[in-house]
DNA sequence: GAGAATTGCGAGAACGCTCTCGCAAAACAC
DNA sequence: GTGTTTTGCGAGAGCGTTCTCGCAATTCTC
C-alpha cells in the first residue's frame, strides 16, 4: 500500500543513511565521493525503485537536456519523418530529449511554437523557418539567448548556424540530365508556400529551398539554352487538388512538356495521378523528376528519378551543431550538404525533334 | 545590457508593486483577484517580456502538461508520421505537449523509453507496445501510477485503455475481394518483428496487429475455400533485402500466386520492386493488396488496393482518452476502430482457370 | 452602525533536485 | 608528533513557480 508519492532523493538518503548531497553525488557521479558509498547508495536507490525527477534536476541545474524541434510537416513526409527520426536518435545519443512542434508554414504558428519551447526551457532549438525574412522573433533577447540551428532553409541573416542542402546545383543537374536524354520541352511545377491556386508568373518565394530549386532549374535551362525549345513554369499552392489542376493545364497546352520537374513530392504525386488518369505512362509518354527520395519513389515501376537530399545527415548534424552551441558557444556557420541526382526510369530517352 | 538571467515572476511582482502570489493569480487566472490588478499585472508582464517557466510551474503544481509518445517507426512511415502528427496536434488542442521516443520494436529500448518519459514527469504515456506479452514494466507501481493508452496493438491484459483497428475483418475482406475478382492462387507476405530471414511455417507473432492480419487472411481463405486453389504463406523479417528475396522465392514457385497480400508497406514495396525488375506489371501480371493507405499508394498507376486504417483518428482519440485519464480516472476501455478496403487498380480481374 | 460576509492580497511553505561551502577525519610529510 | 594536504560528506541555499492560509479592508445585512 505505497503512498501515491514517488520515492525521492530524500527517501534514498534516509534509507542509505547519508545526506541528500551524497546521494546526488553518488548517482550523478561528480564531486568527491567514496566508491563504496556510491555502490551502497546505488543499491539502495535500486531497491527503492528510485527514479530521479528530471524536472527538479533541470530546475536546480538550470538546464533541461531537452532540445526543441520546430518543423513543418508535408503530407508526403519526404522530409519531416526522416529528419525527425534522425534528430531524435542523434539527440538521444548525446543525452538530449526532443520536444516537437509543427508550424504548417505559418509564421504565427511558428512564433507560438518557439515560445512554447522556450517556456519549456529547452536548451536550444532546431528550426525549419517558415520564411526567409521572418526572424525578428529570434533575437537573442527574445529567445533568452538560447542557441538555434536553422535547417532546410536559409534566413537572410548569418546570425545562426544554418544547415541546408545544395538544391540549386542539383536542380541544374536534373535539367541537364533530361536535356541530355533528348528532352527539349520542359515543364517546371514548383510548390510555393503561401500562394493560392497556381500561376505562371513567378511569385515571391518565401523560402530559400524552393527559391534555389527554381533558380537551379533556370540555371540548367540557361546552360543548355540551344537545346531547349520551350519551358513552362507553374508556381503552385501546395495542395493536392490545385496541383492536379495545374498539371492538367500544363499537359493541355498546345506544346506540352515532355518532362516535368517537380519541386517536391506533393507535386510529383499530382503528376503521377493526372498522368495515370489519362493513361499516360511515366517514363514513356511523360517524364518526371522530383525532389527528395523515398522508398516509394525507388520501388515504383519505373522508379522516379529524384534529387536525393541527405536528410538524415542534415538532421543529425543539426543536433550536433546545436549541442556544441549549448555546451559552449561556437561561431555560427553556414553548412551546405550536397544533394545528388539518382537516375531511375522516370525520364525517357527521346529523339530530339529538330 | 540585460543580465543573462531571464525575467521571473519576482521581477514582474516587483515592477507591478504586488506580491508573487498576485502575479501568479493574475496570469493563471485562478483564486480571488481584482480585474484591474489582473490587467495591470498582465501589462507589466508584457512590457518586461516575461515568459513563465513551465518547469517551475510543473514542479510546483505537480503536473507537466506533457504526454509521452513511445512509438515504433517503420521506414515507409505509414503509421508513424500520420499518428505522430495527429497526436501532437490533438495534444496541443488540449493544452498538452508531446515528448517522443522510438522503440525499434525492441522491448529493452521500450523500457528505457518509458523510463525516460517517467523521469521527465510526463502526465501520461501513449505507447505502441513492442510485444503482446511485454507489460511487466508497466505495473502501476513501476510507472508511478501514470496512465497509459496503448495503441495499434493489444496487450494480453485489459488493464489499459487500448485503441486498435479492426484489421482481422479488413484482411478477410481483402481476400474476399481478390477471390471475387477471380484469383485463386493467393500469396501472403507477412512481416513479423523479431524473426530473421523468412519462413513458410508460421512463427510466433509477437504483436496483435500482425497476428490479426494473418488471422483475417486465413478467415478469408476459409470462407471461400472452394474457390481457392493454392495459398502460399511467407513470414518475413521486416527488412528490404529479405523481403525481396521472399518475394522472389514466392514468384519462382511452380504455381506462383496471382495476388499477393502484404501485411505492411515495406512488404508491398518489395513486391513492387521485384515485379518491376522482372517486367511484370502490377494489376496485370501480378496483383497486390496491402495494409495502410498513403498518398503514394493512391497516386501510383495503377493505384494500390489497400486496407486503410483510420490512423489520424486513432491518434487523436488516444490523446483524448489519455487526457481524460490524466484529469480524472476512467475505466480502461478496449476500442477498435474500423478499417476498410479501398479498391484501386492493383488487383486484376482474371478468368478463373478451372 | 454593529456584526457578518466577502473580497483582495501577501507571507511563506512546498515541489525535488544541484551545488557550493566548510568542516571533520584521514592520510601524508618530515 | 606536529603541520599540511586530501578525502568524504553534510548543511543549506537556491531554482521559479503554485497554492493554502490568514489578515486587513471593503461591502453587505437589517
Amino acid at each position: 500500500m505505497g503512498s501515491n508519492k514517488s520515492v525521492t532523493i530524500n527517501d534514498v538518503a534516509a534509507a542509505a543513511g547519508v545526506s541528500r548531497a551524497t546521494v546526488s553525488r553518488a548517482l550523478s557521479n561528480y564531486g568527491r565521493i567514496n566508491e563504496e558509498t556510491v555502490n551502497h547508495v546505488k543499491a539502495v536507490a535500486d531497491r527503492l525503485g528510485y527514479r530521479p525527477n528530471a524536472l527538479a534536476a533541470a530546475m536546480a541545474a538550470g538546464k533541461t537536456k531537452t532540445i526543441g524541434l520546430v518543423v513543418i510537416s508535408d503530407f508526403t513526409n519526404a522530409f519531416f519523418d526522416r529528419a525527425t527520426k534522425a534528430i531524435i536518435d542523434q539527440a538521444k545519443e548525446l543525452g538530449y530529449r526532443v520536444l516537437i512542434s509543427h508550424t504548417d508554414e505559418n509564421i504565427e504558428v511558428e512564433k507560438a511554437a518557439v515560445d512554447t519551447m522556450l517556456t519549456n526551457q529547452v536548451d536550444g532549438i532546431i528550426l525549419v523557418p517558415s520564411g526567409t525574412k521572418f526572424h525578428s522573433h529570434l533575437t537573442p533577447k527574445k529567445v533568452n539567448n538560447k542557441p538555434f540551428v536553422i535547417i532546410d532553409r536559409k534566413l537572410d541573416t548569418q546570425r545562426f548556424t544554418t544547415i541546408t542542402t545544395g538544391d540549386q546545383a542539383a536542380a541544374k543537374e536534373a535539367v541537364l540530365h533530361a536535356v541530355e536524354l533528348g528532352h527539349s520541352n520542359l515543364g517546371f511545377l514548383i510548390a510555393v508556400p503561401g500562394i493560392t491556386g497556381f500561376t505562371k508568373t513567378k511569385p515571391v518565394i518565401p523560402i530559400t529551398s524552393v527559391e534555389e530549386r527554381a533558380a537551379g532549374f533556370a540555371d540548367g535551362v540557361k546552360a543548355v539554352k540551344s537545346d531547349v525549345k520551350s519551358t513552362a513554369w507553374v508556381y503552385c499552392e501546395d495542395l493536392e487538388s490545385v496541383a492536379e489542376a495545374a498539371v492538367k493545364q500544363m499537359l493541355d497546352a498546345p506544346k506540352p512538356p515532355s518532362v516535368i520537374f517537380t519541386s517536391n513530392n506533393d507535386m510529383l504525386l499530382a503528376v503521377l495521378k493526372v498522368a495515370g488518369e489519362r493513361g499516360q505512362s511515366i517514363g514513356k509518354d511523360i517524364s518526371v523528376i522530383s525532389f527528395d527520395d523515398s522508398p516509394w519513389a525507388a520501388a515504383m515501376k519505373p522508379g522516379i528519378t529524384v534529387v536525393a537530399r541527405p536528410v538524415e545527415e542534415l538532421g543529425s548534424l543539426a543536433v550536433k551543431e546545436l549541442v556544441s552551441n549549448i555546451e559552449g558557444k561556437v561561431k555560427p556557420k553556414q553548412i551546405v550538404l550536397p544533394a545528388h541526382l539518382i537516375t531511375r526510369g522516370s525520364v525517357s530517352r527521346i529523339r530530339r525533334s529538330k
